[in-house]
DNA sequence: CTCTCGATGCGCT
DNA sequence: GCGCATCGAGAGA
């Protein structure tokens, strides 16, 4: 069957022209036989070691060392002590630059997303709730450091084409939950999508 | 809806 | 020690 898998050369390209072609590209995760998927729907671009607000400003030996390398690969990473985040690494090795997947609208799997993302024994979450954040979408599409470095042309993670989004749909804005480096519109948004993480003019 | 705050592990200075 | 590319609960409007 043919694959509608993103290839490498698409990743290698500048950076924000990743992160802005990436919103409506299908995320797809296959788990124990099972598919888990959604339409990414926000990205921020982490510019490389000059970026005030990278982790890759620590250089290549900090753990953001997969942003160093080959584009088309997954970087994980771990924080706030309880979440993970999923990044796909962009433009030809040693450029130290990734693209943050944010938010997803899910379209399949919905039922293990939910038993993923459920703790306790507290009210059953909403579709909404399942994907609309960066930790978010990694518990439901149970993403963590095991993959970090995972080729994302492999069968365990991958991207491939989903929705057709015009250039008109996509907004920016300043990058979510940084503190330096606020005035980059270095956000993309599906405008249309209500499985957004945070509403515009962030 | 908005805002505030605590949780919780660890990479980096 | 500090400070996170976050989330969810709780309070108030």
């Amino acid at each position: 069957m043919a694959s509608r898998k993103l290839t490498r050369p698409l990743y290698a390209q500048p950076t924000l022209k990743v992160a802005r072609q990436l919103i409506g590209k299908r995320l797809v995760r296959r788990i124990g036989g099972r598919r888990l998927a959604g339409i990414i729907v926000e990205t921020e671009a982490y510019m490389g070691p000059t970026d005030v607000a990278s982790h890759s400003r620590h250089g290549e030996q900090s753990r953001a060392a997969p942003m160093f390398g080959k584009p088309g690969y997954a970087y994980i990473y771990f924080t706030y002590g309880m979440h993970h985040c999923f990044n796909v690494v962009t433009e030809p090795p040693g450029s130290g630059t990734a693209v943050l997947i944010r938010a997803l609208e899910p379209t399949e799997g919905l039922a293990l997303m939910r038993r993923h993302r459920q703790t306790g024994n507290e009210r059953e979450i909403t579709d909404h709730e399942l994907t609309n954040g960066p930790g978010k979408l990694c518990q439901a599409l149970a993403l963590d450091r095991t993959l970090n470095r995972t080729d994302l042309l492999s069968n365990v993670l991958w991207l491939e084409e989903g929705i057709k989004v015009h250039p008109g749909q996509v907004g920016t804005s300043a990058r979510v939950g940084i503190r330096e480096g606020r005035e980059h519109p270095w956000r993309f948004y599906l405008k249309d999508s209500r499985f957004i993480s945070r509403h515009p003019n962030y």
